[in-house]
DNA sequence: TGCGTTTTGGTTGTGCACAATCTAAACGGT
DNA sequence: ACCGTTTAGATTGTGCACAACCAAAACGCA
């Protein structure tokens, strides 16, 4: 890291307001997904993982969880719910018992059609214009890849 | 809004993005925190809510609610658990009965000592600079103020 | 072939986050 | 003074998120 990458002190307080903007927008947007997302009777964690079936279809746990960064015991109950809810079926790969291949029912399937108009309906109600969203994906991403890569800095 | 702020379909996928960057780099985020804060028997939250205290040095449970954005039914439980670990005292305002507020006990300032290290380890595990950090907070706190004031469009 | 290692999911326990509901205190108008 | 309403906080129940641990299957190599 260089001199000039290195905060000074008055950054400081900058660092914790992002951090506490960053922790307070996660939940404030996950709360205008609730409402649009419980007429489909999913949670966002649940809309997410549909949103990787509708796109490929099938998929291993572990391919889930690396799509959505999810370790297995957030997944296995997540999952448990939307096989309960008839959304989703869960088989042993045969080719290899350790996997578990995760399908969609027909009824699964079918709520793509409804999930079709949220993402409009979210855009519309938090009107951020499609410029400032592209920067902030990618200065966002920025973010999660350095923190995933942070070197957990034991200051002794 | 204007037709100019429409969001084309081109954006639908931008937008599904941006909610997935969001919530993943708050995740990445708090990572980052956990085992820094770990070595002060903190949680993310727990650090939240201290860094209120260590700044007013008193607060209704209301007014952290209001500060963090947080409702009784997190807090309650969360500042039982920090009274249990000796960090904060609570106790209902005599001025007023249904108000209780907290306060800091001695062992709970002087963790703001052991503290004042936090924020810079952050910033360097992270190592976003400044400059992007400024403009980051200020947008996620518009789509903060927007989604908080998002009007739960029932689309019928 | 046998056995140690790795990989894949599941389970358990803790701690948020939030909706819904409850109690008690304070308030407000009559 | 009375009673309906509002407000502050706690409680209950559901669902993530993650650490720690576990079991079974697959792999690899002596």
């Amino acid at each position: 890291m260089t001199r000039a990458d290195r905060p000074d002190p008055g950054d400081l307080d900058l660092q914790k307001q992002v951090c506490f903007a960053l922790y307070a927008a996660s939940r404030a947007l996950t709360a205008v997904y609730r409402p649009v997302l419980e007429r489909l009777g999913l949670t966002y964690p649940q809309y997410l993982v549909m949103l990787v079936l509708w796109e490929r279809g099938q998929t291993s746990v572990k391919a889930l969880g690396e799509s959505l960064q999810l370790d297995s015991g957030t997944l296995s109950p997540l999952l448990k719910r939307l096989e309960a809810a008839g959304l989703v079926d869960r088989a042993r790969d045969p080719r290899d018992e350790r996997s578990v291949v995760v399908s969609l029912t027909p009824s699964g399937d079918r709520l793509r059609e409804q999930a079709t108009g949220i993402p409009r309906a979210i855009a519309e109600a938090t009107g951020v214009p499609a410029s400032e969203l592209a920067y902030l994906r990618d200065t966002l991403r920025k973010i999660t890849e350095a923190a995933t890569a942070a070197p957990d800095k034991e200051t002794t």
